[in-house]
DNA sequence: TCAGAGGCTGACCGATCGGTCAGATCAGTG
DNA sequence: CACTGATCTGACCGATCGGTCAGCCTCTGA
């Protein structure tokens, strides 16, 4: 039980997120947590002050990316090039923090309450206006939402395709698949 | 309190449907579902062995379904019309049983665990490699995976929307989205 | 009239969860 | 040496969960 360097901190994301991979969060205890680090749960809320503040702090990235793509896509002037935006900045996110996201899986409805994603859901309704092409048609709305859903849903199951590969097949799959503005 | 013909087990079955749809699976403890029916915890597992019992007679006729969608799927002679059935298969089955579909929604992974899931993961597999026509290219998986997941997440959010309004956006939807067999 | 079955209740159980707390250990500092 | 502050532990807490159990009430039919 020699004294390393603290680094604990991050030992305990490491193992967080290898754990919440599998189990999911609310299926992972801070106890299991604490085993994989090898350590005691009162050690990991030492270092988190709670098991909130572990999932916060692993998906901080993936969020920021998110809301500057948000960003972008509201600083487009018209609803063609905001789909193309929205579309390719998803794709972009997707692939490259489909990690992350493969953590959130089957608990979007419940972790969405959570106040790290408070602005998700707003941002999320804003990104499927932009994929639906600012159409009020709802197979326009139907056809974002299933497409948007799918993506965040699947991304994380591909772990044996490169990032190139993912983006190109999802690229070309919204291509088809959104419906054209106008 | 006056006896009424028992009716208390569908009364359970509909408070549950309600229950699960709001707060998924999970998040719904007997304690509430008996509340909302307005007997005691008790009652409930007095009528179901247990709290899956609950949740494999709601979602029973939906797995019918899906096992019959399965053999037809199974039957066809080649790629281009097993990926015909099983797009359009699919997305019958996503429309007419949204409201069931949408109770799982969000606890995909760990439900698809128990008993009552048993077969499915072998079915959902055959039918991603019917509606990817068969073919091994990861394109084609991927879009495959995509889309049905995305109807399975999304279908039970459309509320407003006639069964044929959604139906024929989704068809239309896989039409343009799915590759092409050969 | 009364036995018994069906329907239901309240009290209770063991397990697990996230989280708290007092204190032990140890490196660094003066 | 004494002291401090960071790190970590084991014991413990209250809440909640799914599930059990003994027994009560009411209706039915012989």
């Amino acid at each position: 039980m020699a004294r390393p360097t603290p680094q604990t901190h991050g030992d305990i994301l490491a193992a967080a997120a290898r754990r919440f991979a599998v189990t999911g969060y609310r299926g992972t205890s801070l106890q299991e947590i604490a085993s994989e680090v090898g350590c005691s749960k009162a050690a990991v809320l030492y270092h988190f002050a709670n098991k909130e503040a572990i999932l916060t702090e692993l998906m901080a990235p993936a969020i920021a990316v998110l809301q500057s793509l948000d960003d972008r896509i509201a600083a487009q002037p018209d609803p063609a090039s905001a789909q193309r935006v929205a579309a390719e900045g998803f794709v972009d996110l997707a692939v490259r923090f489909r990690r992350e996201i493969a953590l959130l899986r089957g608990e979007f409805p419940e972790l969405l309450q959570q106040p790290v994603f408070a602005h998700i859901h707003e941002i999320s309704e804003r990104l499927i206006d932009a994929m639906a092409g600012r159409s009020e048609r709802a197979s326009a709305r139907i056809c974002a939402l299933v497409l948007l859903a799918g993506i965040a849903e699947t991304c994380g199951q591909f772990g044996d395709v490169t990032d190139e590969e993912l983006r190109d097949a999802l690229l070309a799959l919204l291509r088809r698949a959104l419906e054209p503005v106008g």
